[in-house]
DNA sequence: ACCTGAACACCGTTCAAGT
DNA sequence: ACCTGAACACCGTTCAAGT
């Protein structure tokens, strides 16, 4: 890449950055382009469509929350691992407003930009909740596209501003459903 | 109100049921006044926002389900009597795409068009509620408003093409999350 | 190679002018 | 009293023209 082309790619992921976080994962890209003190075409050139922006903005953050999971497969008590873990991508997904309804289309688009990302996120979900199962603590009729429902079901209702005071409550009971009782 | 204005207004309904019908509740609002041959401003003049065109086009749907979450209070199973609303709820909510959201964002705001219908569902979700913990069938520590947003879940869940397979495992483990564990 | 911004085809919303 | 549609301020996307 040019050195140029670089610069202004870089520069335009910063706004990105700024504006999503300010507007939510939908906010104009004209905005952003303007902001970034670039041509629309720019913007395109670099990013062909919303979801590719996304994900060089996110790609890294996706990598860790995979990460994480896999640290979080270290830990001795595996359903707190996989709670753990759980709050992690909620508490991510809050931060990102907008981003869960993308990542949902995502997953079963080969084509999105988006893809590989979510994937990898279902299956380090698999891994912890397989790990949960094995040991008899998560429901053993459970897999990881259902574990990805639930997830983006609670990402979504935490992006609605009336949830908001009833949030942990709820992310106790969804979550709560996975696990097996113990009595 | 006048022959001519009634006459619109109705049709406008009956074009806005089928747009939203084929294209979901986030249509052009141009497109409907369009396909029902009438100025821009008189969709305007009858409907100042989307929220009162859906408000109208559902209303009638709105009290049904209320009046069937009286109907059920009448039945002996009172968990199974839940249930069943709840699967109608989310059956209605399904053929209606797009409308979880501007009910889930009209609940807490007074002034929406949408706020009153959105409120009497959610009275008519917590009597059923009610009674099924009151016969201790239903966890004693939920309310209304986190059953709307269990609903609410469910529904955007539906919505959600990718998820369409799953739909009905995942109704039953977020929907059994409300009820007591029998052993 | 890369950038620019006009052009196109859309929105929602308002409001002066018409009947 | 009601209707119309132009006007305004936005979008996303494409692409000829420039450097």
């Amino acid at each position: 890449m040019r050195a140029d082309a670089k610069k202004n790619y870089e520069h335009l992921l910063d706004v990105a950055r700024t504006v999503f976080s300010e507007q939510g994962n939908d906010a104009s890209l004209r905005d952003i382009a303007r902001r970034a003190g670039v041509g629309l075409g720019t913007l395109y050139r670099h990013f062909p469509t919303r979801e590719a922006l996304l994900e060089a903005l996110l790609r890294s953050s996706f990598e860790s929350l995979a990460a994480r999971a896999d640290e979080l497969q270290a830990s001795q008590d595996c359903a707190a691992a996989l709670l753990e873990w759980l709050q992690e991508i909620i508490a991510f997904t809050h931060e990102h407003r907008g981003v869960i309804a993308p990542m949902v289309s995502a997953i079963e688009d080969h084509e999105s930009a988006l893809h590989a990302s979510c994937v990898t996120l279902r299956t380090a979900g698999a891994r912890l909740l397989a790990r949960a199962q094995a040991d008899g603590k998560a429901r053993a009729d459970l897999d990881g596209a259902e574990l990805f429902d639930l997830i983006a079901a609670l990402a979504w209702l935490r992006e609605q501003p009336s949830h908001a005071s009833r949030a942990d409550r709820i992310f106790g009971l969804i979550a709560g459903a996975i696990f097996v009782r113990q009595s």
